[in-house]
DNA sequence: ATTCGGTAGCATCGCTGCATGATCGATCTG
DNA sequence: CAGATCGATCATGCAGCGATGCTACCGAAT
């Protein structure tokens, strides 16, 4: 491989025009310049400089190393002040796990604030499962992610991750207009056991708290259909095939649904409480960037 | 400076996963890769890696340079494979001298000619006298140059360039067509004792000639008007104001020269004879690139 | 012919980077 | 819960390589 040292040598050597100029403005000896040459040549097999009068000349493969290595030279220099800028300033790019709902109703407006306040950070965004985002940032395939956790489901996340709480919301019971809930202030769980659900699938953390909010009553929740995303609940609901419990997070507008409008009522007793958390590794939780970003999370 | 070197190996760590798996991919022991990213840390003063679980994980830092750095390091190999590429064929950057009616009679066409044939080579074509040229060849400022010289002129060129010949051509004796030797078949040196010339600035190579064929005859050719570009001197010609002796190598059209057609009249006695040479440094005349080069002239 | 400027080559020294083996920490297993 | 295993790092020894300083040599200028 190219020394990159040597190649700075033979630059000054074409910009000075005789090794001891060249030796002189980089602080080395002569010889010192000599033998990088030399160890040029060795690396590349080709001749670098050759001796003219009593000066030297650049070959043509030395002249055509600098002409072209001098890019490769500026680009390691932007390179390193980048690195270091970017430790001390928002910048540079983060990797950053989200789930379905927040990624509309949470990130793609923190995003778009973001872009404007720091403008040399750049996030780019995965949609992934809770646990499967902790995993990813714990193995450093993702920087950051914004997980969610339903009441008191737990969500155990390493020792060396960091969570901060971004916001907490809630879900609420949507029914069609001619549905008997329809007209309630609220609904409590003890209500719910008898009706028709659409859930997410099985496996997903809203299933879990679904099935969670039956514990004590001894019955489980009778789920007739199952949706990956709650747009296409809006729309098994306003077919009358069941109801839905969906967060009011990224939630749709509810009149403009499709097949008519559908209401929400509150749910009580327990309130369905989401949890939506922020994580980091907590080495970089302190940087700039990922501040920058928790921050943006927050405000939204 | 960072070390590509070691730069490599940390991007190993980062597509293999952990230490271990990155030396056995690059044929190093763990310790080695640890070393040199350690040593990667020292340098930049950031940390690249953290340990997490019995692993380890990127840092930000650590991942930004590897994602920057990759780019560099394929530059760098693209750079060395061109560098052997242009060892062994036409390609590249070459830097060529030449005079003035050479470049738009041999090299404009030739250069034509040769970016079809040689896609890869790219020439810049600047203009200087065969003796600024030569220099500048011998000093690496150019890497060739087509010269020039009269006749018996000697045009002595260093001992570590190669001068080939490319063409020989003449030059014509150029007047109006009123003029007395308009309709002669040729004209001898002996017969131009007394005309008035339209001649090249002092010092030229052409000028020089013109002194030459004097030689012997005692006289001194009057030389009423001096112009560096033959065109001129076609123009001064052409209102009368004497003859000129024009190389054919890049001539205008005498048909359609501004003020009325003129007539060329062959010289005998000596024939005024040109040689046009491709000169380069002898260590690199043999190289590919130079051969198409100089034989993309000569064909010319 | 001599001097000067400049490069190449050589012997020596010092540093650095790799390998070896040991240690520490964390996970997995019985 | 203890032992085993795996992975990274640390300490040490060694080898290689590059810088230094000197000398030799070459070309150009005086």
């Amino acid at each position: 491989m190219i020394d990159l040292e040597a190649l700075r040598s033979l630059r000054a050597v074409a910009e000075e025009g005789s090794v001891v100029a060249a030796a002189a403005a980089l602080g080395y000896t002569p010889s010192a310049v000599s033998q990088q040459v030399k160890r040029l040549e060795r690396d590349t097999g080709l001749p670098m400089l050759e001796r003219v009068g009593r000066g030297v000349v650049l070959s043509r493969a030395g002249a055509q190393l600098v002409e072209d290595g001098t890019r490769l030279l500026t680009d390691l220099e932007s390179l390193e002040s980048d690195l270091h800028r970017q430790a001390e300033q928002a910048a540079g790019h983060l990797r950053l796990g989200t789930f379905s709902t927040a990624t509309r109703g949470l990130v793609a407006p923190a995003l778009a604030a973001l872009a404007t306040s720091e403008p040399l950070l750049r996030v780019t965004v995965t949609e992934l499962e809770p646990w499967d985002a902790i995993a990813h940032v714990a193995t450093g395939r993702q920087d950051a992610a914004v997980v969610h956790a339903w009441g008191d489901v737990a969500l155990d996340v390493p020792e060396h991750l960091e969570r901060t709480v971004v916001m907490r919301e809630r879900a609420d019971l949507v029914v069609r207009p001619d549905h008997p809930f329809a007209g309630r202030e609220s609904v409590t769980a003890r209500d719910l056991l008898g009706v028709t659900w659409v859930a997410t699938p099985e496996g997903t953390i809203c299933r879990q708290w679904l099935s969670r909010m039956y514990d004590g009553t001894g019955a489980r929740p009778r789920v007739a259909h199952v949706a990956g995303e709650f747009d296409s609940h809006l729309a098994l609901v306003a077919a009358g095939l069941g109801v839905s419990l969906v967060p009011r997070l990224g939630r749709s507008d509810l009149a403009a649904v499709p097949g008519g409008p559908l209401v929400a009522v509150p749910v009580v007793e327990p309130v369905p409480t989401r949890t939506v958390s922020f994580v980091s590794r907590r080495s970089m939780a302190g940087s700039p960037a990922v501040t920058a970003l928790r921050e943006a999370l927050s405000r939204g």
